[in-house]
RNA sequence: GGCGAGUUGGCGGAGUGGUGACGCAACGGAUUGCAAAUCCGUGUACAGGAGUUCGAUUCUCCUACUCGCCUCCA
């Protein structure tokens, strides 16, 4: 049984799927105008954890994931202003990096990646039946969710809308009703993307897109909604308000979930403190996707988590030690239940990766790789990062070898000492036992400096 | 100002109303020509105060501190 944390009710439930042969999960996506960086790759590795234990749970056939792409934004413009070029290459490229990066990490393409543009029509209608029902009301080529209408308004990030306005520090536009009131679709100019609506040539409102495309895709109501703690309020909560006002109060996501944030050596990512990078340029640095999937794992979803090169260290080190244990290892057909049991309670990673240590421990390899393949760790698709040296040591450990069988004779331990501190000082991992010598490369093998040996 | 989350041993990080997870580091031992790797072993951690309880790190309240959201940035 898989138990979640519901941000709706703030307590972890047992989750029942509305239909365990139909379940969906809703993730909140990226805005499409640059390379993703570190922080939005945290929802990303765990809604795709999560989205392994649910095929794992309940087949994988029976589970969709939809996670979508936001290419209409005034940040785009802004970019697409900036550069001179056109809003649809930027977006086109954008996304192309993103699942590319995403893929470095592990991630599996989810079943739905709707693109906001392409649903246009599905978010005018919905907008059109909310005016209908009085949640909503044009206004100056605008049209704007009328938050007095919808009582629930707040309930999700637990706010109320008096509180907002009492220390609210947003300038209120002049046709809101309510300084509360948010955006559904608004004017565009010539320079601005557009489309013909009721109301005149336009574009949506940020959170309109989520409430449409979620709905066409899985209906009226369906099984998991998350995204990152940010979008709490107000994304989220304005997302709910939008479908619970047109569909009904009892529909939307049964589930919510928020993964907290990420921040850098103990500080908030912020560019101005030079601690804001891409995942793309992690990679570049030599970190493999693999290791950033992993430290991403070893801290629970709800918690704060802080990316630290001592971790990602730590991190590669572990998995290289695993990768050792397992390599040409057949993954067993199951997965150690200790594995299945810390991941369905609430997703807990670390007791995971706790269980995977003691796997590790007991020295069952077929066990070790195939639950943590459950984590998407250990995959043969991941695991270049390892095996990427080419370097046929046999010789070396020839040479060294010989060497220590005369010193073990006349007591002279120069020349063999000599050789082990070369070695050692390649990268090179020098392991002496009675009956021979074996060298294995570490991360650091560098073959050059070894050129004098020959 | 409003709202929320957190504070666990040297570091990271789970978890639990009553036998000191786990990883890294450290220390001791086995092993080794010496090492490394490996194996075995070693630590009186739960921010502070009050309360509930036979018993609290775990529940409740208060205080302090940290962090986040409310503002373009996930």
């Amino acid at each position: 049984m898989i138990k979640l944390y519901n941000v709706k009710n703030r307590t972890k439930e047992a989750f029942t799927p509305i239909d365990p042969k139909n379940v969906r999960m809703y993730v909140c996506g990226p805005t499409v105008y640059d390379r993703a960086h570190i922080g939005n790759a945290r929802p990303v590795v765990v809604f795709d954890t999560l989205y392994r234990v649910l095929q794992h749970t309940y087949g994988k056939e029976h589970v969709s994931y939809a996670r979508n792409f936001t290419d209409v934004d005034d940040k785009i413009n802004a970019k697409s202003i900036e550069t001179g070029r056109p809003i649809r290459d930027i977006t086109n490229e954008t996304i192309g990096w993103y699942l590319e990066d995403m893929n470095e990490l592990g991630a599996l393409e989810p079943d739905f990646a709707p693109r906001a543009t392409e649903y246009i029509a599905e978010m005018i209608t919905m907008i059109e039946e909310l005016i209908e029902k009085g949640h909503a009301y044009a206004a100056e080529g605008h049209v704007l969710f009328d938050v007095n209408s919808y009582d629930a308004y707040g309930a999700l990030s637990r706010r109320s809308v008096d509180d907002m306005i009492a220390g609210a520090r947003v300038e209120i536009a002049p046709y809101k009703h309510n300084p509360m009131d948010f955006v559904l679709w608004k004017p565009s100019n010539d320079k601005q993307p557009g489309w013909d609506s009721p109301w005149g040539h336009g574009r949506p409102g940020w959170h309109i897109e989520c409430s449409a495309m979620s709905r066409a895709l899985f209906g009226d109501k369906f099984d998991i909604h998350g995204g990152g703690l940010d979008l709490q309020f107000p994304h989220h909560e304005n997302e709910i308000a939008q479908s619970c006002a047109c569909c009904g109060d009892d529909t939307f996501a049964n589930v919510w979930m928020h993964n907290e944030m990420l921040q850098v050596e103990g500080k908030k990512m912020s560019k101005s403190l030079g601690n804001f990078f891409s995942v793309r340029e992690l990679l570049d640095q030599g970190y493999s996707g693999e290791v950033i999937r992993f430290v991403y794992l070893s801290t629970h979803y709800s918690k704060p988590m802080d990316w630290t090169i001592k971790k990602a260290e730590e991190a590669a080190a572990t998995l290289r030690k695993w990768r050792m244990i397992t390599d040409d290892v057949i993954p067993s057909d199951i997965v150690s239940p200790a594995i299945v049991n810390a991941l369905a309670d609430d997703l807990n990673t670390a007791g995971a990766i706790t269980a995977l240590h003691n796997l590790a421990k007991c020295g069952d390899a077929a066990l070790l790789k195939s639950s943590a393949e459950l984590l998407g760790l250990l995959g043969d698709n991941m695991g270049g990062w390892v095996k990427a040296i080419d370097f046929d040591l046999s010789a070396l450990e020839k040479m060294i070898s010989t060497e220590r069988d005369k010193a073990l004779k006349n007591k002279d331990f120069s020349k063999v000492d000599y050789l082990k501190l070369t070695f050692v000082s390649a990268g090179l991992d020098v392991q002496m036992s009675k009956e021979n010598v074996t060298l294995i490369a570490g991360p650091k093998f560098d073959s050059s400096l070894l050129e004098d040996l020959f």
